[in-house]
RNA sequence: GGCUAGGUGGCAGAGUGGUUAUGCAGCGGCCUGCAAAGCCGUGUACGCCGGUUCGAUUCCGACCCUAGCCUCCA
């Protein structure tokens, strides 16, 4: 297996620190607000990578931390009138809402910042001794970024050159305007842990620096997040984890592209913020799985109606070729040469879209053979399909149920209004009333259904 | 300005030193009461300019353009 390195800025042959052990850890969500698509990409993403090396074999232990205290959580709950602690476990119950919508299977260690403070504190007391970091007149403590060698090297930087394109404000309590903070004081009324420098909380880097190794051990095989953390976050929690545990860190960094809206990045200045819930007023939620996915995951992908209209059409497809068939055993035969290629594709660095192009073809058999009238053929490939798609947590509803399921509401069009319609138009047209059957067969296209008649009756799905 | 990714047919999006990606949309055909779905067929795409090569979209160099990061950020 490939994996694309962010330090080395290359493909390098996946090979796991233990035999067939994969550590992994993900920097998750800061949890203030609700989630949005760009997060979804990044829970996706990485579901997507934990699941296919977990079909590889190995045993993998993913961690995704929450971020449950950091500045914007404190203004935000102060905003709201509530506590920090209500603020973030209302956050996190929505965000396991999305991620449970979205197929994003619950990672095996959801640490969270809180929970892990005496171990930021020792591994910040560690930095201090060993003359990584200092405090600063105001009682903040500092990491001293000229003392760590390599300071830069995942994100290809040079102190120099930072320091030449800084556009920090001046910060008369840091030694240098590129150290970052490992632990702040507290100001009145904020949530607070007492520490050696005295009451305050950690800075955010820290807190991943302490979970990995508190979860991972020092040393593990994947560290994960999206592209704006390697820098600085990433190449903070390196000088941070390297200089206390004298021992390399993860080998492997991987990060995922963004999500832009109309091409520009996401944000709430630009009013193109798309929360997931928003999203799945509209569209499903595989949907949106299979969109975040139907890119290479380090490629920024552009979320727009008509990409999700096409995800919906691509899906419809797999999912039509799925209907009827019944569930058989898988046949190795048929199975092995579709499996070894989606197999091929993800070991080349999760290359999904090649991926999804075996979904394709297998759907392709599933039809040629159903209309061959060869059922066995047909079934045998269905199940293929749907083991496949599996692999990749797609297409395991009841196709029938997909199919005619709507994200926005029916209006009015339940199900058994569908039907009692479809038997009305059934009847006019064994009367060889045609006017009324494509007269009704229009009043149903306006409910969002379209119809398809068949040598078996007619069936229906929502569009 | 520095760093890092990219520029592929109408759109999205893989990939490759010479042979079909795939999906959507289009066109023709089959099927259908008509449709829909499906199947079959159908597109001399690879930013620009040089170089290497028998041959480059694919390798090398220059150039142009785009995006992200350099400040909180998935």
């Amino acid at each position: 297996m490939k994996i694309y390195n962010s330090m080395t800025r290359s493909k390098q042959t996946f090979t796991p620190l233990r035999e067939g052990q994969v550590g992994i850890y993900v920097c998750g969500l800061t949890v203030y607000d609700y989630s949005h698509i760009g997060h979804a990409r990044m829970l996706v993403v990485f579901d997507m990578v934990v699941r296919h090396l977990r079909a590889r074999g190995y045993d993998v232990t993913y961690v995704r931390n929450t971020t449950d205290i950091d500045d914007k959580i404190i203004a935000r709950a102060a905003e709201n009138g509530e506590t920090v602690g209500e603020l973030t476990e209302r956050m996190i119950q929505y965000t396991n809402e999305d991620c449970a919508a979205l197929g994003v299977l619950p990672p095996d260690h959801e640490p969270r910042a809180t929970q892990h403070i005496d171990g930021m504190i020792a591994m910040i007391e560690t930095l201090i001794d060993k003359g990584f970091a200092y405090q600063g007149a105001n009682g903040d403590v500092f990491y001293a970024v000229s003392r760590f060698a390599d300071y830069g090297k995942l994100s290809g930087k040079r102190l120099e050159d930072l320091r030449a394109g800084n556009r920090v404000d001046v910060d008369t309590n840091k030694r240098d305007p590129l150290d970052f903070v490992l632990w702040k004081m507290a100001k009145p009324g904020e949530p607070s842990w007492s520490s050696p420098w005295g009451d305050g909380r950690p800075g955010w880097h820290i807190e991943c620096s302490a979970m990995s190794v508190a979860l991972l051990g020092t040393a593990f095989d994947i560290h994960g997040g999206g592209m704006d953390l390697k820098f600085p976050h990433h190449e903070n929690e390196i000088a941070q984890t390297c200089a206390a545990c004298d021992g390399p860190f993860a080998s492997l960094w991987m990060h995922n592209g963004f999500v832009n809206v109309d091409d520009e990045k996401m944000s709430k200045s630009l009013g193109n913020f798309f929360t997931v819930r928003a999203v799945l007023e509209h569209y499903l939620p595989e949907e949106l799985r299979f969109f975040l996915l139907s890119g290479h995951y380090r490629s920024p992908i552009n979320y727009s109606d008509k990409e999700l209209t096409s995800a919906r059409a691509s899906l419809n497809r797999l999912y039509t070729a799925l209907r009827g068939q019944p569930r058989v055993e898988l046949d190795p035969a048929v199975h092995a040469p579709f499996e070894e290629t989606l197999n091929a594709a993800m070991d080349d660095d999760f290359n999904t879209p090649m991926a999804f192009s075996v979904l394709h073809d297998l759907a392709r058999h599933v039809n040629r053979a159903r209309d061959a009238g060869d059922d066995a053929s047909a079934a045998s490939h269905a199940a293929s399909l749907r083991a496949l798609g599996a692999r990749l947590g797609l297409l395991e509803a009841e196709p029938e149920t997909y199919l005619k399921s709507s994200a926005g509401a029916t209006e009015g069009a339940d199900d058994g209004a569908v039907d009692a319609l479809v038997a009305k138009r059934t009847a006019a047209r064994q009367s060889g009333d045609w006017a009324l059957a494509d007269q009704l067969r229009d009043e149903i296209a306006a409910l969002g259904v379209v119809l398809e008649d068949g040598p078996a009756g007619t069936t229906w799905r929502r569009s």
